[in-house]
DNA sequence: TCGTTATATTAGAATACTACGATATAAGAA
DNA sequence: TTCTTATATCGTAGTATTCTAATATAACGA
């Protein structure tokens, strides 16, 4: 009955990887992820005029990949700059994108 | 002012892999996946009975993965059997939870 | 201090997702 | 055919996401 491993109470084990996806599964946000793969560091205003997108836009999605852990923040002067924070999330995007090492396609 | 790789345009590209996170992005689908990862091959009435949730939920979750291409079906009288149809989706699963190969931890 | 720039937060409308009972379909048995 | 089992779909209430203008905050310079 359980080698399947569908044990109920172990559903709380897949919350936590659910909810990491799950923040990184929308196409803004998988673009600044992927952005930062290549750039390593980028401000705010930099990403908003590359994605042509409302500031307050790439700011929330901004904050729902902070919240998630999959990046992190450094304020330098009047910028904050992004940073990935989490080695799974770019093993991720490699799967998905086809593992080209980060040049311009 | 592209070497981010976020020209507007390009939006386009991370839509399709965006969906598939999507539909993989749910704790009870997450686990319906790595299920299958461990046991190759498996009916709803099974699942249902494992995870301890109702038909038409289980189903339903099935039919989003079934249409992102994460599972493909296969019948065999009364039954439908559910099988992972998409290599990625299996390595994106073993990042998230460790790598261990699939036997009951 | 005041003004300016960069970023974050709020508010609210539009949209999408989730759960689950009820119902429909598909296939085999009698 | 009718009955039964297995699965899929529908209806819908509740909840969560998304977008964006408006507003707030944080840091710097004058």
């Amino acid at each position: 009955m359980t080698d399947f491993a569908f044990a109920d109470s172990d559903l709380q084990k897949f919350e936590e990887p659910a909810n990491l996806l799950k923040a990184l599964s929308h196409p803004i946000r998988l673009c600044i992820v992927r952005g930062l793969m290549r750039k390593k560091k980028c401000n705010v205003s930099y990403m908003q005029e590359c994605l042509d997108l409302p500031q307050s836009t790439v700011s929330q999605h901004l904050q729902k990949l902070r919240s998630a852990g999959i990046v992190t923040t450094e304020r330098s002067g009047l910028e904050v700059n992004y940073i990935l924070a989490d080695r799974r999330i770019e093993d991720i995007v490699n799967i998905l994108f086809g593992e080209e090492d980060c040049r311009d396609e």
